[in-house]
DNA sequence: GCAAAATTGATAGTAATACTATTATATTTG
DNA sequence: CAAATATAATAGTATTACTATCAATTTTGC
């Protein structure tokens, strides 16, 4: 994966100017994605941001509408990322079961290695996902938004994974509810892992997360 | 359950000056779970509270430091009132399954009548709490707040029924993770039909998100 | 029943946020 | 190299999220 440059499409309506096609959109992008690690999302300004890019703030005006729009750019460029990272994962393997298992590991660890993309840092985007993507759609304007196609690389996952999971058993009836289930749910249970422990488990095992989904996903299958 | 009037105890760290202590207050939860409602999280200010009242914005701030801190409220007072209803309604039931099938009923679908306490309307509050509670931790402050134990209500609720699974596998190592990933994850498919329905699955059956996750349990504890 | 204490109302004010607007200066490109 | 485009520098506005002050009202304790 590491030397193939995959360039990852971007609904036009998320942006105003595309900030993959200049310099300053590239700057704007990559450090975003460090100052609301930093600071967390509500924190983050694009004034903050144009200190630190040494940008006037109405600059970055001309390539985001506004910080919501800018997340749900990240969190819309990490999912087809991630389509992408389950395509390359799972072609070839016969096996749905396999399939299974490869992309419920993708879809509930976090990403440990920054390899592909030269000014995204997965790690960091990953963790963003992780703490912040719910509030990308938790909003008034969601409605608006999904009309305008701003979850469809969300959507997208979601399909492909319930897909694999209909060929396991084709006639069960929640194959999305499960799929969204486990994504959502793996992003709560690290939060709560950091934060809130007596919702979680505390097992001697790094991967109790991925285990309980798994696990969770061939129990229904079975 | 109508006529016992049971008084719902909550951390005096949650309030400045306790709302339920004077008619101001009460008008202020009241009037304020209307509003979450109909504006949202993020739109509900504590200035259109107070014109809604009529009263100066500045006595709100008397009862609460900020609109978070309300709804951090809110979301104490309705796991407080639920571990109060699951408790009422798995008493006296011998058989675990049976107390599962009625506490999952609870926790996943949406209170429908309102009838035990005069100032707070309990159906608009759990839909604020399937939509927006979310919220009250998902923030920079979580660990500072649960720390104050602003989320025991919440947390004991968890604890109450994870307990139960491990009356039915006693050596079930992910009960809480169970539990906390059905909680979240029905609100979030409430929010997922209502809004990104691809998401989840329509079945015609309104009570398909009640049976998915009662499904899931009993799958995990056979 | 009344003084003291506490609560509320009325009003004003501040810092930060989330933008929008304008114009000069740079940079790109046909 | 002129024209078009992008960026910088700066200013300004409405709203939000508070804090402060003091007068009017209500409650309470003796």
């Amino acid at each position: 994966m590491n030397h193939i440059q995959v360039k990852i499409e971007i609904n036009p309506d998320l942006y105003l100017k595309n900030p993959d096609s200049s310099e300053l959109g590239r700057k704007i992008v990559n450090q975003s994605i460090t100052m609301i690690n930093e600071l967390g999302f509500e924190t983050f300004t694009f004034k903050k941001l144009g200190l630190k890019i040494e940008s006037p703030e109405s600059s970055i005006y001309r390539y985001f509408e506004n910080k919501h729009s800018l997340l749900v750019y990240l969190v819309s460029w990490y999912w087809s990322w991630t389509e992408y990272r389950l395509a390359f994962a799972t072609t070839n393997i016969v096996s749905p079961k396999e399939r299974i298992i490869k992309a419920i590991e993708i879809l509930t660890k976090p990403v440990l290695i920054d390899n592909s993309f030269s000014y995204i840092n997965e790690v960091l985007l990953s963790e963003i996902i992780f703490s912040e993507s719910i509030k990308a759609y938790h909003t008034k304007n969601v409605d608006e938004e999904n009309k305008k196609g701003f979850f469809k690389a969300y959507k997208n996952v979601v399909k492909r994974i319930s897909n694999i999971i209909l060929e396991l058993k084709p006639d069960y009836v929640f194959p999305n509810m499960l799929i969204s289930t486990v994504i959502e749910g793996a992003h709560q249970q690290h939060f709560f892992t950091n934060h809130i422990p007596s919702l979680t488990d505390k097992v001697n095992d790094d991967n109790s997360i991925p285990t309980f989904y798994t696990e969770l996903i061939f129990n229904i299958l079975k």
